[in-house]
DNA sequence: ATTTGACCATAATAGTTGATTTGGTCAAAA
DNA sequence: TTTTGACCAAATCAACTATTATGGTCAAAT
């Protein structure tokens, strides 16, 4: 059997992930997953009670890997602290991920069935609220111009993460221009349009983004401890 | 019957757009839509050659009446000539028509089966390019910066509208800002974003915006007479 | 202790047939 | 001349059946 080297359960998310953006979550049948990883059936319910649980826990993955990927990006990115910085390489990281861009849109394709489920990830969904939190420490912090109201500004940053990735359903690909040009171009717009007049310090910026994360990890801990 | 007093043509089309919004193009019928409208099922024959035309004509005229509209809102605004301006009123006429929203989104319920078409009004848009067009003029003339790729900047503008209207279908009501709150954030944007650092003026914006409306114009004429 | 894959109830799909509806027409009415 | 609505072929829908495919299980193999 191939690719037994990788841990099986990290395996059977691979390929279900693979299968699912290709074929849509409805078309791919646990059977092919297993097959696509090496595995018997039986054993992806090992892992995972349901078909459903595996999909949960492959969004779960997924956002993880996707939060981590954005914040190296930030890191290594001398300008990452900055407003501007931050969106280009959250787009970035959205771009490379294209489970993830499904998420986001909501992509009925891919998703299937899970979306109609009532009480899926997509309605309950956890990490709603943050974005304007976050935006508001960073606006305390001067990093952000005093007079944008941060629950707005989520809101338009959310418009074009959705926009960036929904739009080339709807447009001929020769006239989109090139996704880098486009990250480029927001974040070029976001950093004159959000950072105070004096700029912002980027180092600064990286420094609360931490600490938001950090002090994030912290509570979901305890919030694990409790259950 | 009632409602005579408007134009046949125009009440037709009226209540199609009426139905369409609400019911879809597929649900709705050629008789349901002459019975809101008061006339014989024959008459709508007698405008339209079928009901695809019939919709064709209607996505001509809500195009129209769109872009009359924001033309007007431009010039009702005494800051309508910046970039911001032209784009919140954009966003402000683009929001009070639910038919050209659902255009714009190209929207499956409400266009239905006319969008699986293959010759269909949406695969040969005729105003694309045309926005970008009109940006690099502006650009020319000092309205927006020099640094801004127009073909890139009108994709944004694409990205913002669409997202403008798209993400109520995904994220629940009572987290999104109210509209004009939103469009007025990123009008702001795009102001200090896209106007050149000396400020835009306004006024000269409006007359550039006329006298390209006033060009198309003629083209448009020239068009209709050859054929 | 693990892992498997044949096995099963259930669900999704495809095929069929008959009834209903729909876009479109046109002889007749106004 | 203008407008209508009964009419028709074609498409859609509804109900039903037969068939296949699927999620999930578990006795047996490893």
């Amino acid at each position: 059997m191939p690719g037994n080297s990788t841990d099986r359960k990290t395996r059977i998310l691979d390929s279900a992930s693979h299968l699912f953006v290709y074929y849509g979550y409805d078309k791919t049948t646990v059977s092919d997953i297993a097959r696509e990883a090496g595995v018997s059936k039986g054993a992806i319910y090992l892992h995972f009670r349901s078909k459903d649980e595996l999909l949960e826990a492959l969004i779960i993955r997924e956002t993880r890997t996707y939060a981590m990927q954005w914040l190296e990006l930030i890191e290594d990115d001398p300008r990452g602290g900055t407003i501007g910085g931050m969106y280009r390489n959250m787009l970035y990281a959205l771009n490379s991920s294209p489970f993830m861009a499904a998420m986001l849109k909501r992509d009925g394709r891919i998703l299937g069935n899970y979306l109609r489920k009532p009480n899926n990830f997509f309605r309950q969904d956890q990490y709603r609220g943050l974005r304007r939190e976050f935006l508001e420490i960073m606006q305390e912090q001067g990093i952000i111009r005093k007079e944008i109201d941060p629950q707005v500004l989520a809101h338009i940053i959310n418009m074009l993460a959705f926009g960036l990735i929904s739009m080339d359903d709807i447009i001929p690909p020769e006239e989109i221009p090139p996704v880098e040009d486009t990250i480029q171009g927001i974040a070029d717009m976001m950093d004159r349009a959000l950072s105070p007049p004096a700029g912002s310090d980027s180092d600064k910026g990286k420094a609360i983004l931490k600490a938001f994360i950090a002090r994030r990890q912290e509570q979901e801990a305890n919030h694990e401890n409790i259950h």
